[in-house]
RNA sequence: GGAGGGGUAGUCUAGACUGGUUAGGAUACCUGCCUUACACGCAGGUGGUCAUGGGUUCAAAUCCCAUUCCCUCCA
């Protein structure tokens, strides 16, 4: 009657163990096995961003995971590459800061090496921290998309999409820093409220003596007007609507058209809209196809179109025009207010909007296919579609590929210096036109022989949009890319639909012509204790760490899975991890309880009510379980789980047949409830499985198997005696009225209300007649 | 301005698609209990105008309309 389990509870230092144990075999291994069917998981490559990490991203992965070890226990043949995304600005930034130089006033080849050392460092870190939470995927071949191989599958599908004439080179407005020379992205700018001048112009309306007046902070940019906008619901101004101004000075014609951007009560309610003032500017000339009027250069001094005051820095620009605008009397007044400014991040000048020479690849004729696409494709949640569908809607310009950064995958094209035309070499090998000689002698155009190389890397989508190319070997490895590609599914955040998802389905459709993946599995983001979004600019970010070294791996991991629904937020508390810690405990002494009693999983003869009935809600349990894992949905499971084990087995079932299982002259009913309890332990084990994959491991190895649990096949509802489950509420309400009288009735005794294993007088009821022993035994009824 | 999600005991959440038991669970709190798996436990208990208003219906947390507040994204 020795417990093979011994410990009282659930050490999370045997995960270390563990660990070790699935290192040195082949429990996870992927090769090509055609009589299985692949699942290929497309796993998310992580950027490696320094501590804290993201609890909801140590959560993200965690599920990943256990879409893996699902997969598994189903019989598929898994592939779980890991990858680690290692482009991109969040480096740059990273090493700027950590060695206090400026990315461009350093030697480009130094300041890659001193990124690629900081990312060695980040990343070694968060493969630890990976590996520490149970991910089963192949770190022995783990990816990075700043590798050779990888940029060089980047280039390879940039250079096809250039023969196929899928890329444009064009003009279009983005944020420029003329302190930094550089294009900057949107996360690179910090708004600050300055001080402005809103000066109020007069407009004169085309073909009435009336005028307009539009407030601007912009007076400068009066030659780049190309419209006026005022807001429709504006009664001041709905008779002008269609109508002609005229701008001052200028003498040009411009449109007063409704648009709901213009907000009535700040200035005057009419809003001139100049190429380019701000964002809403770029967003109206694409919306309503108004031809710009490039205003600045690079430099940030006017351009020839400024006319009279071409060549001038802006705010020389502006003082002359109010000047001017003054003299000429279409000034009405003029205000200072606060005024929120762009700045850049770094430099802190102001930013402004100028159009630049980039790379475009064509995607707004894709569009239509990509819905078709979006609308195959299952989502895992179904609302999440949605997100997509949106996006899909408002894509409104070609996307621009080109970025004038450092750290990225180098645009593989040289310019040749006589006619300019730019030459791609051959596809198959990383190149890097910056700092290398072209692979080939003449220009394809004029047969020139002197080049320069392209000096602008990629965004950084053009790489992680290649995934599921990249990891079933395409173009490398044909065998193992027709078995494994269109891959299985795509796990990832929500916030990142319009990004990483849009580009990859766009990507792979144009290079292969098929959807990249069945399955899209889109979870929530981890949110603090207030149900606000974690962002280190917040400080609110709690990072799993801690968090996993104190529980461990399955407590977080159970944490993870149960505390909230596929698709939404999940709030994370501390407080709620510990009761995750505490149903791992319980499920360990319930083993511990049954581990003392030989294994019987050959079904006996004879099988008493009170077993048929838990194997009846064992049976409801794996279908509900089932409902879940089809969905990869663990939610589902690991709350049925919990609420079967700990509210109906534990309390009920095994309080019911402990009797039973010590009365050793019953041989018949005692085999029956062992049987019982090791098939219910057994099945639970395995169903949780996928989700605390260490502690399910620990006891299985221990009580049922030398074969690690995660090479078991996943328990099918057997649909056993399906009638029994109306016993249910019955039973716990008869054990609960039982346990209430005796909390009631104080001992004469000992002056306290009776224990529970007191004798009490109370009768089964007949419809429980069928559990009858066991309900006399357990409360010790009268006979 | 647009889109998506949400508002259920102090806190978190299930139930909503497919209307019908006493709105289920967790946590916190209170009371009692070491009952041979577990005090990281057991038993009992307090706590809910299911955001607001209207509608459909014999019947609404659930379906419809409006309002409102919160979160996220796009602008």
């Amino acid at each position: 009657m020795e417990p093979k389990i011994a410990a009282k509870s659930w050490n999370p230092t045997l995960e270390k163990i563990i660990l070790k144990k699935w290192d040195n075999s082949d429990v996870y291994r992927f090769s090509i096995f055609k009589q299985k069917k692949a699942f290929v998981i497309d796993t998310p490559p992580p950027y490696p961003s320094g501590r804290p990490w993201h609890i909801g991203a140590a959560a993200h992965y965690a599920q990943i995971d256990m879409i893996a070890r699902t997969a598994r226990m189903m019989k598929y043949n898994v592939m779980f590459p890991i990858g680690i995304d290692r482009n991109g600005l969040p480096v740059e930034i990273y090493t700027e800061k950590k060695y206090k130089i400026r990315m461009r006033q350093t030697d480009r080849e130094k300041f890659l090496d001193l990124c690629r050392v900081a990312l060695d460092d980040l990343e070694s870190e968060m493969i630890e921290i990976m590996k520490s939470m149970g991910i089963s995927g192949n770190f022995g071949e783990y990816y990075r998309t700043d590798s050779d191989e990888f940029r060089s599958l980047t280039q390879d599908t940039f250079i096809d999409l250039w023969n196929r004439d899928l890329v444009y080179l064009a003009n279009r407005p983005n944020n420029y820093c003329f302190d930094c020379g550089t294009t900057i992205a949107d996360q690179e700018i910090i708004y600050s409220e300055i001080l402005t001048k809103l000066v109020y112009i007069s407009f004169k309306i085309q073909g009435t003596n009336s005028n307009i007046i539009i407030a601007s902070t912009r007076p400068e940019l009066l030659f780049a007007c190309q419209a006026i906008i005022v807001n429709p619901k504006d009664e001041r101004y709905i008779d002008i609507q269609g109508k002609f101004a005229i701008v001052p000075i200028f003498n040009r014609e411009v449109k007063i058209l409704p648009h709901p951007s213009a907000k009535p009560e700040f200035g005057s309610g009419a809003v001139m809209v100049c190429s380019y003032g701000d964002q809403n500017d770029v967003q109206i000339f694409r919306q309503i196809g108004l031809e710009e009027i490039v205003a600045l250069n690079k430099n940030g001094v006017t351009t020839a179109a400024a006319g009279p005051y071409a060549g001038l820095h802006v705010n020389q620009a502006k003082m002359k025009i109010i000047e001017d605008l003054k003299s000429s009397g279409f000034i009405e007044k003029e205000e200072n207010i606060m005024h929120r400014t762009p700045l850049c991040e770094r430099s802190k000048t102001p930013v402004e909007i100028i159009p630049l020479q980039d790379y475009y690849v064509k995607q707004l004729n894709y569009i239509p296919d990509l819905r078709n696409l979006a609308m195959k494709i299952k989502f895992h949640p179904e609302m999440h579609r949605q997100i997509l569908l949106n996006w899909l809607d408002s894509v409104a310009i070609d996307w621009p590929v080109s970025r004038r950064r450092f750290y990225g995958t180098e645009i593989p094209i040289w310019y040749c210096n006589r006619c300019q035309t730019p030459n791609l070499p051959t596809p198959g090998k990383y190149y890097r036109p910056w700092k290398e000689k072209p692979p080939f002698e003449k220009c394809k155009k004029c047969s020139g022989n002197e080049f320069t190389g392209e000096e602008r890397t990629f965004d950084t989508w053009m790489d992680s949009s290649i995934t599921p190319l990249f990891i079933t070997k395409y173009e490398k490895d044909q065998e193992l890319h027709s078995y494994s590609y269109p891959t299985q599914i795509r796990p990832q955040g929500k916030d990142i639909v319009r990004t990483w998802l849009y580009y990859t389905m766009l990507r792979c459709f144009q290079l292969t012509g098929q959807q990249p993946w069945s399955d899209v599995w889109v979870m929530g983001y981890g949110i603090d204790e207030k149900g606000e979004k974690m962002s280190k600019s917040k400080g609110n970010v709690i990072d799993p760490f801690p968090i996993i070294h104190q529980y461990g791996a399955d407590t977080f991991r159970f944490w993870s899975a149960s505390e909230g629904n596929l698709g939404y937020d999940f709030r994370c508390s501390e407080q709620r991890i510990t009761s995750a810690q505490k149903f791992l405990s319980k499920l360990w002494n319930i083993a511990r309880f049954i581990s003392s009693f030989d294994v019987i999983l050959d079904p006996p003869s004879h099988i008493d009510s009170s077993d048929k009935w838990i194997i009846a809600e064992l049976s409801k349990l794996t279908e509900e379980c089932r409902k879940g894992f089809d969905n990869f949905n663990f939610f589902i499971p690991a709350n049925a789980i919990r609420e079967f084990t700990w509210n109906v087995f534990a309390s009920h079932y095994m309080e019911m047949v402990k009797g039973r299982t010590y009365d050793a002259t019953s041989e018949i009913g005692q085999r029956s409830a062992v049987y019982t309890l090791h098939t219910s332990l057994s099945t639970i084990l395995l169903l949780l499985a996928p989700i605390c994959p260490f502690i399910t491991e620990e006891l299985w190895t221990t009580m049922y198997s030398t074969k690690s649990i995660h090479q078991q096949h996943m328990p099918q509802s057997q649909n056993c005696y399906k009638e029994m489950t109306k016993y249910t509420r019955p039973i716990i309400d008869f054990n609960s009225m039982v346990w209430n009288k005796k909390k009631q009735t104080i001992s004469k005794e000992t002056g306290k209300p009776l224990s529970l294993k007191d004798f009490v007088d109370i009768d089964v009821p007949a419809d429980l007649g069928l559990f009858k022993n066991d309900l006399q035994i357990m409360h010790n009824l009268k006979k």
